[in-house]
DNA sequence: CGGGATTTTGATTCCAATCAAGTCCGGTGG
DNA sequence: CCACCGGACTTGATTGGAATCAAAATCCCG
């Protein structure tokens, strides 16, 4: 358990009686050594960016996504959350970037430690911290390189791979999200989307029984196309 | 000085002595509580993807990139690193990604530590590492936000004001990279780096003295352009 | 000075965005 | 059960911004 690499369970529960319970002090209507269980229904907005970081969650089930928006409307997702994950863990006051529920989810909510203080009483909770900060460091540098000097063509397949990896059956793929919000992660249109979608399948690389349902059969070709 | 945020002395003379020497063995040629002082030439590289990643590094002087080649030639530069900053401390086994001197520079190489011992035993060590990682899961996030959905100028722009940052005079921005190494850092072409510079120019935002010097006449006009 | 690399500028092309219809699908109510 | 509605998705036509191709200007550095 301790040594996988997804970001499932990178608080254990032993951990997570440390990071919410210790160093807080008396709250009525929450059990703090064990985290506040919320609902979200979806696209319900979970924080919102530049609001105090004062909690971060653990997603129970469902998907999340966190974004930012531009003054013009653009929006910008940096990633997606499934269940396991842990998100919102700030280590400013204020959160950088809003969360928002992809699909109807369950959540955890932890109120935040001070991080100084917490470190300097526990090791083994500074060891989740430090893995929880390296695997968000690799996963942004992953997205930026996703992001850069790629064709729509690239970015897709990196995509599909990257869900395919997190999925219990490496070809089959069912997306929780819609086509803007792939658009949105890529830095794409819709419309490039899925035309790039509809090409793979012309290609027979990918099979699309349905929308949100993808069947890839050819991960060898799709690794090439990702480049 | 601890409370700066800068990349700046997140490793302090006392933990180089804990990261460098306290775990390590014998060494003929080396000083390893204090690390190996090194200088590479303009170009050359200092650890590569793939490679062991025994060493991590504290540029002393000069500039450094991180990068990854693509398969057809493509490069993608994933940061930029300036005196006293730390790179190159991964927390696998290997580099993700190439390091090479954007101009001559001077390093101290300092042997890795096995992380989990190290963590075991010493918290203000480990309150570095997280620092640490916790700037780069930042970094590399505001890197992915500025590739994504922008346009040439709104990337130059943005470009421009991190420089602008970390420089003593805010409206002076001296550049020691190329305009390719620019072009690959914000995945565009020299071509268009050149002429999205130029336009500032011509609309009195910038002046440009030499190619490398830069001078912001209008900061909040280029915080406008950067959306 | 001279020469090569770097940078700028210009002309053209091309990929993805935009604009504009359709089609499909899932849910709802008759 | 099926017709219909509305949102999600796909497809098509055109545009636009950055890439590419090409050449000139400039900056260093010996």
């Amino acid at each position: 358990m301790r040594s996988q690499t997804s970001f499932n369970r990178i608080v254990t529960p032993a951990t997570e009686a440390i990071l919410a319970g210790v160093f807080i002090g008396n709250d009525a209507d929450v059990q703090p050594q064990f985290g506040t269980v919320q609902n979200f229904a979806q696209d319900r907005e979970i924080f919102s960016e530049g609001a105090g970081a004062d909690y971060f969650y653990k997603l129970v089930s469902g998907t999340v996504r966190t974004c930012r928006f531009l003054a013009d409307g653009r929006r910008q997702i940096d990633a997606f959350y499934v269940a396991g994950d842990i998100f919102g863990l700030e280590f400013g006051t204020h959160y950088g970037l809003s969360a928002e529920a992809v699909t109807d989810c369950m959540v955890i909510m932890y109120r935040k430690i001070k991080l100084d203080v917490g470190a300097n009483h526990d090791t083994h909770l500074s060891r989740e911290l430090l893995a929880f900060a390296v695997r968000g460091m690799a996963r942004a540098q992953a997205h930026a390189l996703l992001l850069g000097r790629r064709s729509a063509m690239e970015k897709m397949a990196g995509f599909l791979l990257d869900w395919s990896n997190k999925s219990p059956d490496r070809d089959t793929v069912s997306l929780a999200m819609t086509r803007q919000d792939i658009a949105d992660y890529l830095s794409l249109t819709i419309e490039t989307v899925s035309r790039t979608l509809s090409q793979l399948e012309r290609d027979h690389v990918i099979d699309l029984p349905s929308a949100r349902q993808i069947r890839l059969r050819k991960l060898d070709m799709l690794e090439d196309l990702a480049a």
